[in-house]
DNA sequence: CCCATAAATTAGGTATACCTAATAAGTAAA
DNA sequence: TTTACTTATTAGGTATACCTAATTTATGGG
């Protein structure tokens, strides 16, 4: 018995993840995400509807009840493990997610406690996601991407929803991080860059990369 | 690519340990420590061959140079998360054992060299072992187990080579740790008990639990 | 040297999670 | 409504690491 969950956990941290953008999460989308070809998540998507951890309807896969409980479980797991990666051990916000990703597979419920108590519960992981508590709640911040300010509008950076670490890096450069203030001075129209002023300085950012930030 | 090798370390790990109590390390007894059944170890002891990290001899099976130098990497992830455990998490020499050794499979370099800076590259782990530098070398102490120690005679604890969690407990109550000095009282005759006595306190120590306890 | 037992391996099979190629189902434009 | 994509699934196959049962290979006492 005793066995391994951990390529389960792994599709449901993504079905969970994905759901956070689009509803029914299709298994094209979860197959690029996963990097996985899609027969491959086809076929695993009805294993997990089989254990009741998903269903299927018309346009793609949602999490039922259970499979989101243990989504969140996996979450809260990714979520200390960086938080522990970047507070007790060094590491910058840009290291941390494949890290951690490998890591939440191999934390016991006793590891788990014990880094949430000995960093004093954190709320958010370093990117400023919501770490869900021991039941699966968590607050769930009302935000608005950066990109969708007006101009001279002002935000605090809630969650940078990103993992790319190249882009992380591009982001910490600018002081583009969690708690920190930004105006958007101005945006170009025909969906051209927005200028924010970050610190005291201004800088131009692609609407995409724009989108990924959260500020409330 | 990038392939799994958890397995191939389990493996590498237990060959190393059965091999400092004997040197060709046999299926069964190969068997017996990793919980497996003696077909499944000659099978996948013939893949590690092909691998070229075990030699398989007349009596047995050791480790090549590159098994033993993996071996040695596995163990000081091995180590390194034990400390982890209980110099910053808290978790007592009891607790360690299991969970370290699925977190070791789930360490990267730069993770293993985080922990390593962080803790002021430790030595042992919590149960007196050494800790291999990034190279493989570490010191290995001449010991003697406790129980072949003569009356009068004292040692201090370096190692207790055990994994059971009640052992554990039984010995850390009775303050049998390292770097404990104890003296033996008298040995009864006829592999019958050692009276010790340690930090004050007299106690009956049976031989079998004494030969885990090595002493300089 | 023979035989009983112990140890190791071979034979044959299972479960899991992936893949590519082929097919089927949906969707949206012409 | 037919056609051309796109998306999903089925079919068939691989690799890995386990298992039990059967067989082979040591080995040590008589
Ligand atoms: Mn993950
Ligand atoms: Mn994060
Ligand atoms: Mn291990
Ligand atoms: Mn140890």
């Amino acid at each position: 018995m005793e066995a391994d969950t951990s390529r389960i956990e792994e599709y449901l941290e993504s079905i969970y993840k994905l759901q956070q953008e689009q509803h029914p999460v299709s298994t094209s989308r979860l197959a690029e995400h996963l990097k996985l070809s899609p027969p491959s998540v086809s076929e695993m998507v009805k294993k997990l509807a089989h254990k009741g951890l998903v269903n299927q309807i018309e346009k793609g896969v949602c999490l039922t009840e259970e499979g989101s409980r243990m989504a969140k479980k996996v979450i809260r797991r990714h979520r200390l493990s960086e938080r522990l990666l970047t507070d007790v051990l060094g590491f910058k916000w840009d290291e941390v997610h494949d890290e951690a990703c490998r890591l939440e597979h191999a934390i016991s419920p006793e590891i788990e406690d014990r880094i949430a108590e000995s960093l004093g519960n954190p709320k958010t992981c370093p990117h400023g996601h919501p770490i869900p508590d021991k039941d699966g709640v968590f607050v769930k911040e009302i935000v608005r991407p950066l990109s969708e300010l007006k101009a001279r509008e002002k935000g605090i950076i809630v969650s940078v929803f990103e993992e790319d670490p190249k882009m992380l890096q591009y982001l910490a450069s600018l002081g583009l991080i969690p708690d920190v203030c930004v105006e958007v001075e101005e945006v170009a129209p025909f969906g051209g860059p927005l200028i924010v002023c970050v610190s005291g300085s201004r800088y131009a950012l692609g609407r995409e990369v724009a989108s990924k930030i959260k500020v409330k």
